[in-house]
RNA sequence: GGCCUUGUCGUCUAGCCUGGUCUAGGACAUCGCCCCUUCAAGGCGGUAACACGGGUUCGAAUCCCGUCAGGGCCA
């Protein structure tokens, strides 16, 4: 039997952080096994829907590189889940109910009081087939609810957990067609994972509770139930549900960041999951020769950017230039530089990608270079450094530069320059590189002066230099 | 409140099943030092955890019981 798995999201709103984490483990699954992953726009809280959020989620998937073997959207098999909630009825599993809003809320109210577990009363199940009929007809307000068997217990069996046994009768008759027509998640998502021939659900811990629910209408309609795997929850810094208050949850959030996907991902999947040695970076198809179920964590992980700060760091290094570049161009694009000489640009990202922990520091770490800030000219001097003195300094270095030819004109021989400069004359090593780097920089921290002046090249250091003579003139 | 679930450094985790090799390992963060013209990057080193209480055992992070705490779901 071929393996598939379904990422099932809501498109309620942007698709966060631990919605794409768990697709990620689904895709890891089935590709491991030569499966079949699917992606289900599961649109069926017709209150709560987001327009823009379906295509987002297409966007997440693209970004991370995942292609979904088929595409469905439940808001397009209302009539399916009709049918078998029909069925459903007529075996007996289902009924209608007709009790109005205000009847739930007094119900719950006295179960309340007396301490007792809230749940639907079964009076609806009591109504006569006339009766029933009669209401039908009269087109009042209904839902269909399930019939929770009265067996004793009903058994989960999890992946990651192992066995979970749940009493029935703390179970409620839980709603399977909702008044609007449309089906809750309880039908629509059992219906179609049987349809669809789902073999491994992999869903969030949330729906754990809900899991016996899920096997009772399976064995309602006498369908196997698939693997279930409930995975731990990601966490925000305080320990609950990763959510909007946490800050930037939205998964596309990150890419316009500056995160790469790979480093992404990688962060990610180790959030639960562990190969149980010390191996801590994996590329997706490693990921997916490695997982296993049996390495998935059972608690709840907390998510924490700087781990994800590290990898980025990590895989931002291991890029080549010219990948640099391509990675960059959109951030650049975005902080409006005039950055079209793109060798210029390679210049750039040579001497800045160590410091680069996300694309997005391009702008920050890099604008000098377009235009020389203005800067005081107290910045200039290294220490208590005398300003007559600064001016000297600079004149010489503007000399010896002036003589160098382009093509020489390299971070390497240029130091050469400067530290011959400095024993011949004996100068201080500060006095002589922290004002020509100010110089060419105009701003406090920076990449060393000869990389700048190499990026640069000759005309523009000169020029440079000169306006640094010309402050301290 | 009920049901379910989880519990090792601040964080992600290894170890737990198959007790001793654990004075609990790795990574991120943090701190210190080195390098050094600044800030980074890099190198080296440090601080830091078995939730608690019983029990079993010669011996428990590891097995059993209880408690506590966190989380999820329903309300």
């Amino acid at each position: 039997m071929i393996v598939r798995t379904r990422f099932a999201p809501s498109p309620t709103g942007r698709p966060h952080i631990g919605s794409i984490w768990l697709a990620l483990f689904s895709y890891i699954w089935a590709k491991q096994n030569n499966g079949q992953f699917i992606l289900r726009i599961d649109d069926t809280d017709q209150e709560r829907l987001v327009a823009e959020s379906e295509q987002e989620i297409k966007d997440v998937l693209l970004w991370f590189g995942i292609n979904y073997d088929a595409y469905y959207k439940q808001s397009e098999r209302l009539e399916i889940y009709h049918k078998h909630c029909l069925d459903l009825i007529s075996s007996g599993n289902a009924y209608y109910c007709f009790c109005s809003k205000d009847r739930l809320d007094s119900l719950r109210a006295i179960q309340q009081n007396n301490h007792q577990p809230t749940k639907y009363d079964r009076y609806c199940l009591a109504l006569a087939d006339t009766e029933i009929s009669s209401k039908l007809n009269s087109g009042v307000s209904k839902v269909v609810r399930l019939k929770i068997p009265d067996d004793q217990t009903t058994t989960v069996m999890d992946i990651v957990r192992g066995e979970i046994v749940f009493k029935n009768n703390l179970l409620d008759d839980s709603v399977l067609l909702k008044s609007d027509g449309y089906p809750t998640y309880h039908l629509a998502s059992i219906v179609d994972d049987h349809l669809m021939e789902i073999t491994h659900v992999i869903r969030a811990e949330e729906w754990l509770s809900s899991a016996p629910k899920h096997i009772i209408l399976y064995r309602a309609f006498n369908w196997e139930v698939p693997k279930l795997a409930h995975l731990p929850l990601i966490l925000g810094t305080d320990r609950s549900k990763l959510s909007k208050r946490h800050g930037a949850v939205a998964a596309l959030d990150f890419r316009d960041l500056g995160y790469l996907k790979d480093a992404f991902i990688n962060f990610l999947v180790l959030l639960g999951w562990n190969p149980k040695n010390n191996q801590e970076i994996f590329s997706l198809d490693q990921l997916i020769k490695e997982f296993s179920f049996e390495k998935m964590n059972k608690s709840g992980a907390i998510f924490d950017i700087n781990k994800l700060d590290w990898f980025n760091h990590y895989y931002i290094q291991r890029l080549s230039i010219d990948e640099l570049l391509q990675e960059s161009l959109p951030f650049i694009t975005k902080a409006k530089l005039p950055a079209t000489d793109l060798e210029f640009v390679k210049r750039i990202l040579t001497v800045i990608k160590d410091r680069l922990r996300k694309l997005s520091e391009f702008q920050s770490l890099a604008n000098f270079f377009f235009a020389l800030p203005d800067y005081e000219k107290e910045l200039l001097p290294w220490k208590a450094m005398p300003l007559p003195r600064v001016k000297d300094r600079l004149q010489i270095i503007l000399e010896l530069f002036a003589n160098v030819s382009e093509e020489e004109f390299t971070s390497q021989n240029l130091e050469r320059l400067i530290k011959n400069l400095i024993s011949e004359k004996s100068f201080e090593v500060g006095e002589t590189c922290w004002p020509l780097r100010v110089a060419l920089t105009g701003v406090k921290n920076s990449p060393g002066p000869f990389d700048v002046a190499w990026v640069l090249g000759k005309p523009e250091t000169l020029t440079r230099i000169k306006i640094a003579i010309q402050k301290l003139s």
